[in-house]
DNA sequence: ATTTATGCAAACGTTTTGCATGTGT
DNA sequence: ACACATGCAAAACGTTTGCATAAAT
């Protein structure tokens, strides 16, 4: 689930993509792309961002992180992925799907790749057209830690 | 898609329910009840819900539909769906899941029946442990419209 | 010179809260 | 009488906007 933990393809600051829309790298961009870039396994909501921003950059205005978001996200360079709850949290964007799993218990977010999926999509899109996202899917239910925690009262030692 | 119209199980007045909690059918509370039973389809806001309460009953507060919607989802009687970008819905709560799909074109909402995810949930939980809710899930994607209308630019003129 | 980006402060829209009043049991 | 529910107004919340300034092209 660490796979692409080192620096590659989409690690690079994203210099010419935002170029390309007469864009600007400007150090306040460069910082939120280091924060997302930082954190690749958290799911950080735009407030979140503006705090750890906040901590490197205090002068930093949050509407200047909640603008570059929006532009990151506007360029592809970032995704917005809504967890639900009205979280909406962002992330790198990555080159394959992989989905989350939001535990209605404890709220924790977890990954599953694409292959649990197999035919879902092509069977969706038989029985009523429509086209599964290229991107993300959220599902919502119980992690395993909740669930233990739930049959087994005891355990619950390490939760709340 | 209407079979559920005439009074059974969910669509009797859900006295019992609230009671067993010590909470009481108020006007208000039957008049939300009735408003998301007359449009089984349809997936209101909060807000939405206020408005058609306030139509009927104008003098009813929105913070008093807030907390009844509140009170009917912790009763298992409405299921609150979040379809994402912070838009939360309302509907009756269903005996078997009926999952949906946001258009992320058009923001129309299709459903598909539970049986095109076969056993993901299987899968899911053999993989991650993580235990998919027993309602609903909500996909993103392009239903059907919007991606006619982008393959055939003609078909355009009965979309925006 | 022109465009793009920033900081600030103020506004926004939705939801939540405190509190006095009302209603049912 | 008591617990529960309501209306009202105010606060809270995260986010967005207008505008003057600053930086890059």
């Amino acid at each position: 689930m660490t796979e692409h933990a080192r620096g590659h393809t989409h690690s690079a600051a994203p210099e010419a993509a935002l170029r390309e829309g007469g864009r600007r790298l400007t150090p306040q961009r460069a910082m939120i792309w280091e924060i997302l870039r930082a954190e690749p396994d958290t799911h950080l909501s735009a407030e979140e961002v503006a705090a750890r921003v906040h901590e490197r950059m205090p002068q930093v205005n949050a509407s200047t992180v909640y603008r570059n978001l929006d532009v990151l996200v506007e360029d592809g360079l970032v995704l917005r992925t809504d967890l639900g709850e009205s979280r909406a949290f962002f992330e790198l964007a990555h080159e394959h799907a992989h989905h989350h799993l939001v535990c209605e218990s404890c709220g924790a977010v977890d990954h599953v790749h694409d292959d649990v999926f197999a035919d879902v999509p092509a069977r969706i899109h038989d029985s009523v057209g429509f086209r599964v996202g290229g991107r993300e899917v959220t599902l919502h239910g119980i992690c395993r830690q909740c669930a233990d925690a739930a049959r087994d009262p005891r355990a619950n030692e390490r939760d709340s």
